[in-house]
RNA sequence: GCGGGCGUAGCUCAGCUGGUUAGAGCGCCGCCCUGUCACGGCGGAGGUCGCGAGUUCGAGUCUCGUCGCUCGCGCCA
């Protein structure tokens, strides 16, 4: 017989009766009768009721034994007695009566429950995670993502990708989020950089001459976290392919996507529909360019209403004036809704650091609430006809410049929809999965601050139009082969078809303010390769996290990671990031320099 | 870097307007219990109320500072 098993804790079955069997696992619970004693074994598969029988003389050593302990258990299969089987376990309808035990890991008191929920809070969770990851929930959502990663390789593979690697210690690159860094011992002073993503490699891949690339990559960004943002690294299905346009990238990424979501999503229905919206229309409608189609709000301008000499409301009037716009939002059939809906989105509002949330609600005829009276009827009549109002509706305004007023009113359009009650017309629809290609990103932006022009996404785009676009048009005007792609208003990945022309990429560079010099240093490699016979290539990278988190339906990625860091970035259990020793410091030639704050911190 | 929330037993939390010995559930320890499956019964141990200052006759409770966690903003494919 197998030293530790013959079957696993889901297995045993009636055809097993009076089969002598052997099983290990952890003691899930233990209920002590006295003269009987039953212990719930687990394993990842299931679990077995084994029984410690009357007058057996295991019985003193059993009760010693703590839950969480690993042990293995030799016995016969036996029926439960009639009404003791248990249907709701698999195993149910049997029971191991224990003859032998022995104990392979005794396990100390824990300091959460494994068996059941008891709301232990996320920093124990995280210093015990081998505990946390025992427990029932985090074993389906690794499941969960084991199974997402199998089947997008698979589909990958069905069509025709071939998967890579590529290096972790690589260059420091200028663009996108700080990297982290790695000192080198061999080169005094030189530091690699873990990759943000493995962009300039695939794209090499493609001047290589493989066709379609993809992988399963780790990317690293130095950056801080969010629910949805794991800090410090994370997972991409990262892919790239050659001759191809937008339309050939998205043709290749929706069957993967519908096809994971479908596969994954359990009884959620999926829009057949990825649509494609603009940007700019994107950042109109939605104030966002990732925007949850499950809510049904829209935002329209009516800047034009309130510039009119007859509306006398200053707030909006004077920033009208600066250049700013309005922005509305209706959300219909609120008449009944009472005075505390209006209310608590106003506070709303002012805790986001916004003067108030301005409403006009149309009930009975005419507008109602508290800046209703400076806008007249006629006034009134026209933004009913913008935002579509009727009576029992209530119209929202967003008065600011205009990215500013884009984004609040975004963020509004969320608040607004949260608002309403289960049930209402306009609450946000359940049970769905809603996806979007955001398409049409501007190539470049001006930084409010500095006034500069930069790369408003990712500098290795080609520019719509190409060169005679950068040469002939206002630079903010210019559109990149750039797109996202936006599940439930998260961003799941972007993408572009990508700038294979060195003469472009030069000139793109130039415009976004990176001298040559710049250019030759820390893209030198791949601009190089351009001018061997570089191939038309584009690609997309969808986050795994983020798909995996929302196909387990979490609200915070850290529940689909096994071992994730917390929200400063620190691992508690393994206790990293730590201080180096002398030596270390030493044979890598640097001297710290700590501010002071820190440095007493660490002391304290 | 900024803002909100939280910090009381191993875990989760209660503790009203400041007032005697800070409570509950789970867990833990002991005893009892022959069929449970969140077993049950009786008893018990366990607290720097995050830390530091202040107000007060008196602070878990009020004030200020600080640290930690978390959510959001900034930042970020």
């Amino acid at each position: 017989m197998h030293p530790y098993r013959t079957h696993n804790c889901a297995e045993l079955r009636q055809d097993h009766i009076d089969d002598t069997v052997k099983i290990s696992g952890w003691i899930h619970r233990k209920r002590d009768h006295g003269g009987v004693l039953f212990i719930d074994l687990r394993d990842t598969h299931g679990l077995t009721q084994c029984v410690v029988d009357e007058g057996s003389p295991l019985l003193a050593e059993v009760e010693k034994i703590r839950p969480e302990s690993v042990i293995t258990v030799t016995g016969k299969v036996r029926l439960r007695p009639g009404e003791t089987q248990n249907a709701t376990m698999p195993t149910g309808e049997v029971e191991l009566y224990i003859d032998e035990i022995e104990v392979q890991g005794a396990a100390e008191v824990i300091p959460f429950q494994v068996a059941e929920d008891d709301g232990a809070g996320e920093e124990i969770r995280l210093k015990y995670r081998y505990l946390d990851l025992r427990r029932e929930k985090m074993q389906k959502n690794i499941r969960l993502r084991n199974d997402v990663i199998t089947s997008l390789r698979e589909r990958m593979k069905g069509q025709g990708f071939q998967e890579f690697q590529t290096p972790i210690l690589t260059a420091s690159s200028p663009e996108g989020a700080r990297d982290f860094l790695v000192p080198s011992r061999l080169n005094p002073g030189k530091f690699y950089a873990l990759p943000q993503a493995p962009q300039q490699f695939k794209q090499l891949l493609m001047m290589s001459g493989f066709d379609k690339y993809f992988q399963i990559a780790p990317c690293f960004r130095d950056e801080d976290s969010r629910a949805d943002r794991s800090p410090g690294e994370f997972y991409q299905l990262d892919m790239e392919m050659s001759f191809v346009t937008q339309d050939d990238v998205f043709n290749v990424i929706e069957p993967v996507m519908r096809g994971i979501f479908e596969e994954f999503g359990g009884d959620r229905t999926i829009h057949s529909d990825f649509v494609k919206i603009p940007y700019l229309e994107s950042m109109m409608k939605y104030g966002s360019d990732k925007p949850d189609l499950r809510n049904p709000l829209e935002i329209v301008d009516v800047t034009e209403v309130f510039a009119r000499d007859d509306v006398e409301f200053k707030a909006f009037k004077g920033t009208i004036e600066k250049g700013g716009v309005v922005r509305a939002i209706r959300a219909p059939n609120v008449g009944d809704q009472p005075r505390s809906f209006f209310d608590k989105l106003n506070s709303w509002a002012q805790g986001e650091g916004a003067p108030g949330l301005g409403y006009v609600l149309f009930k009975d005829g005419e507008g109602a609430g508290p800046i209703a009276k400076f806008i007249p009827a006629a006034a009134q009549e026209e933004l009913k006809k913008i935002s579509g109002a009727e009576d029992g509706d209530a119209v929202f305004f967003i008065c600011n410049q205009e990215l500013a007023a884009a984004k609040f009113a975004g963020a509004a359009r969320e608040a607004i929809c949260n608002a309403f009650p289960e049930g209402h017309v306009a609450a946000r629809e359940q049970g769905e999965f809603k996806f979007c290609w955001i398409v049409d990103f501007p190539m470049f932006e001006m930084d409010e601050e500095t006034g500069k022009m930069e790369f408003s996404h990712n500098p290795f785009s080609m520019p719509q139009g190409g060169m005679d676009a950068l040469e002939n048009q206002d630079p903010l005007d210019i559109l990149a082969w750039q797109y996202d792609i936006v599940c439930n208003g998260i961003e799941l990945s972007s993408g572009a078809i990508r700038n294979h022309k060195p003469e472009i990429m030069e000139k793109a560079f130039d415009m976004a303010g990176y001298d040559k010099q710049v250019l030759e240093d820390k893209f030198g490699g791949m601009l190089n390769a351009m001018k061997f016979g570089a191939p038309p290539h584009g690609g997309i990278a969808p986050g795994i996290d983020r798909i995996v988190m929302i196909l387990a339906d979490e609200p915070n990625i850290r529940e689909v990671i096994v071992f994730p860091m917390n929200g400063n970035a620190q691992d508690l259990m393994m206790k990293a990031p730590s201080t180096a020793s002398a030596e270390q410091l030493k044979e890598l030639n640097i001297k710290l320099d700590l501010p002071k704050a820190k440095v007493k911190s660490e002391a304290a």
